[in-house]
DNA sequence: CACCGTATGTCAGGATACTGACATGCGGCA
DNA sequence: TGCCGCATGTCAGTATCCTGACATACGGTG
């Protein structure tokens, strides 16, 4: 393959579109919970992460630690999580959210799993496995680097 | 499934790492071109769809029109593509790419393809084929506006 | 003809994410 | 001990994208 070529056969073209519409619905979906989608995200691996540091929070959730951080400081303003003013050792300051926090991630991540099982309501388990299985393995050969293959 | 649960197990984590290490690989691959992945995003399409206005050339980049003015001022600025001061009917202005578009577009469309194969080649034709089915079926299903399923 | 709904282009403002840069803390090594 | 590499937190500046709003042009309907 040497160019694109139709892009209604990119699967690339078809990740994005994918991707778009689903960081749509779920902005849809968060909007009534004043959390944009980076926030609920940092919630979740939150959740399931407690206390880990911001950077290691911004490779979790995709974006550059630099994000992160204004992330992690609307988000403390709110009072849905906290951080020591100073680290107990090194430099990370380890981040664990508030009894409200984890209140309104139970909200917020019921509304982002209705988004989720509509997705894929035209999938089976087969299905679903294997194509979760494939964008996995996609991200990894990405990022891997292998300049040609 | 009442809440999200396990991230490793998510199909949309899953869809946003990848997304999210495509657009980064595209960057790299486009950052020499001096495009971003708008931009380039723009050129692919206009130069399948010549003549098409910015609205519709904003809806098939998955950006809003607004986002699209600005692209396309940027990328008329450089020369690489044409649109008329006036409406030869109605409000839409008719783009087209130049020379100097059409050039850059083969030569970023190389690199973008590139990324793709590399993201793509530890999958079967038949996986590729697949995949592609089930990301545009999924894209479609929430686009479609379904509340439950 | 007048009215209304829809689509497009554009401007303004704000939110978000990125690159670049700098300081701090830890660990390895001469 | 001193030096270097690396990771983290943070600030500043820039680029990008979004929502909101307004004017314009077309088509349908009374």
């Amino acid at each position: 393959m040497r160019q694109v070529g139709d892009l209604s056969a990119s699967v690339g073209y078809a990740m994005k579109e994918a991707a778009s519409a689903l960081r749509s619905a779920m902005d849809d979906a968060l909007r009534p919970l004043d959390l944009s989608v980076s926030q609920y995200s940092s919630l979740e691996v939150l959740g399931q992460r407690p206390g880990i540091s911001a950077a290691e929070l911004a490779r979790r959730t995709f974006v550059t630690r630099q994000s992160m951080h204004g992330v992690l400081t609307g988000l403390a303003a709110r009072g849905l999580l906290t951080r020591p003013d100073a680290a107990p050792q090194g430099r990370a300051l380890p981040t664990e959210l508030t009894a409200a926090g984890r209140d309104l991630l139970r909200q917020a991540s019921r509304a982002v799993a209705e988004v989720e099982s509509r997705m894929v309501e035209g999938l089976s388990a087969e299905d679903l496995r294997r194509l979760h299985g494939d964008l996995v393995r996609c991200a990894e050969t990405l990022r891997g680097g292998t300049t040609t293959g």
